[in-house]
DNA sequence: AACTATTTATAATC
DNA sequence: TGATTATAAATAGTT
């Protein structure tokens, strides 16, 4: 006696944007599998993972272990938690005043620089005898293509390379960091969760079964 | 003619910590997958997900859709809100590490930046047969307007940061537009995943994955 | 939300 | 690492 087939059972979709209704209840199957998914690898490789999900209508959710505003630090400062867990905050917010006052001093300088700069070449590029440098020939034009090479640099250097952690300078400014120390962890236990987003204390558990360290702060 | 199981196929694994290659292997593996899974999720359902991890080893591997700083910023200053006042205090903190940080990465980043322009200025001035380079003429004057490009360039970034860093002291959170001065895009098929990280100057832009999702620095 | 028939992810193995 | 395979898990479609 052969039942006939209650459903066709899971159809392969194809990975488009989706819509209305479906959009919906995939967004959120899924994501209660991704928080899942993440809960399972942060227990089994014992690291640390944070994940957050911006719905089109502007919802956040995210889970993280052992909390997202941690991994957060240790992303942003590059990596150095133990820099986010110290209690110094007198000292770090002094350490960072200074910095701040240097930074500032240094900005404020390299924009006299630049001021120089950008009249010394002005100046010359108007001082030829007769006309503009652009105006006249070059044998080599060594010069433009170089200049070119500045403006390329510029600007995909500061795309590509400015991004986050500068080895030098994660280190310089993380052994002397500053508000990392000032950023009071609520932190205790191993599988803690801090919800730093009280968004009306709607903690609704968590994805995870016996960890149970997801949370998400409102509805899709 | 039955052949013998080459495998015995998927195993049910408990949910604890693994150790030695085990880990290692496991972590690969489902790292791959939940950054498949996100990348998947934010096609179908149009959100926006960042995920970071940190392994036991503190590498940072992270997937973002459109990028993750982009998300962490959404996340760090969009709620704000319906913050409560506790938490937004954290957050500002962190938000107010993570800029300054980035203003001390952009400034160093500036500075270098003039130095060259200034070295090879005064190199041109001496250089060239006969005369300076910008007494020669030039068949098209590209060069010149890409110059003033890259000084206003220079100038903007300049002030960008000086805005920052005073936006900063005042310790104003608001919904403060990260530079995109860490925008490196890679594209694939629909998605654009980023690279936030930066490897100590060598700019050689990260490596994409193997598995078409996401983007990790460095191994295990 | 619960229920399957399938697809997908992945543990074991090479 | 990378590929293969058998099986566990996730989930699309349906109720």
């Amino acid at each position: 006696m052969v039942m006939p087939k209650k459903t066709q059972g899971r159809q392969k979709v194809e990975m488009k944007e989706l819509n209305g209704n479906q959009r919906q209840v995939t967004f959120s199957k899924r994501r209660a599998g991704l928080f899942k998914k993440a809960g399972e690898l942060s227990v089994l490789s014992g690291a640390e993972i944070a994940v957050i999900v911006i719905s089109k209508k502007d919802k956040v959710y995210c889970f993280g272990h052992p909390d997202v505003e941690t991994i957060l630090n240790r992303y942003l400062t590059g990596g150095d938690a133990t820099l986010a867990e110290s209690s110094q905050k007198h000292v770090a917010v002094n350490e960072f005043n200074r910095q701040y006052n240097e930074a500032q001093r240094e900005l404020a300088m390299e924009k006299n620089r630049l001021k120089e700069i950008e009249e010394d070449v002005k100046m010359k590029t108007m001082t030829g005898s007769g006309g503009f440098w652009w105006d006249k020939p070059l044998d080599e034009n060594m010069g433009l293509e170089e200049m070119q090479h500045y403006l390329w640099s510029l600007q995909e250097a500061r795309k590509k390379v400015a991004a986050k952690l500068d080895e030098r300078m994660s280190m310089r400014m993380g052994k002397s960091s500053l508000m990392s120390s000032m950023d009071m962890k609520v932190d205790v236990g191993n599988n803690n969760f801090v919800n730093p987003n009280l968004n009306g204390g709607n903690n609704n558990g968590g994805v995870f079964d016996s960890h149970g360290y997801g949370f998400e702060l409102g509805q899709y």
